[in-house]
DNA sequence: TTGATTGTACTATTTAGTTAATACAATAAT
DNA sequence: ATTATTGTATTAACTAAATAGTACAATCAA
């Protein structure tokens, strides 16, 4: 699966954010072994050091720990993880909902479009995932 | 009113977005001109080099366009106002759908965690614009 | 024991974004 | 005519992010 980064935002911050959505959301399960940092760095296309820098922040949210040379590991901590969940969910919603008003956009106007896109989603295949 | 520029994205693409959705949001109208490239950098707190990359860039938009010596305006063409605004909106929606999906939540769960949202937004003013 | 792999650490270099400080020509106001 | 303001251009310096290359100690498999 492609990585898709690009140079708007740091790299180590969308890697972060990428492989906290692969957490969250069962592609990796608790206490699965991540590839290693070179493994990732050259999966991503990527300098180790900026793999490394991403997934040791990535710790600070709980989600991953690592053993000094075994390896980095996906936390078994199933309820930190949950709760991350919801709140990436709300996080985009209300980043939506934000930005929708600031459009002029209302909330019945909102919903209508949303409709429509996951009409069109279901029809055509846009959205991926 | 603030211009709440953070340093994760570069500031220059900042400034575009926020000048793209105060010309699609009304706050400026068509004919409208724009405060002088040093009058918008010191209200951004933004050196005026940065303030020219951004709105130059913005012109590619057709959104503005710049008269050497008078000033920079904001564009009569109402139809591309409202076409971009409709853009802006889409992608929005689109953006949130696919991460939403990524999450995996489904449209239900979406929808009953917006109207959530936007319930608290009513009642707590947690939603600025 | 040997060799490969692990996370981690370190230094140097490059690049992009930002700031700083000017400068200039064209216009508008006085 | 003079002055201030406009967008624009240019050069230098600074910073953060990313890359490149190397190194080390701990673990595990052979």
């Amino acid at each position: 699966m492609a990585w898709n980064l690009d140079s708007q935002r740091p790299i180590y911050a969308q890697i972060i954010e990428r492989v906290q959505y692969d957490i969250v959301s069962g592609h990796y399960n608790p206490g699965d072994k991540l590839p290693s940092v070179r493994e990732l760095a050259c999966e991503a296309s990527v300098n180790p050091n900026t793999m490394q820098k991403a997934l040791s922040e990535l710790e600070q949210s709980g989600l991953v720990y690592s053993q000094r040379t075994t390896g980095r590991f996906i936390t078994k901590d199933t309820s930190c993880i949950r709760k991350i969940r919801e709140e990436l969910a709300k996080q985009q919603v209300l980043e939506m909902i934000r930005r929708m008003k600031q459009l002029g956009f209302t909330k019945e106007e909102t919903l209508t479009l949303m409709d429509k896109i996951y009409e069109e989603a279901t029809y055509e295949h846009t959205i991926g995932v």
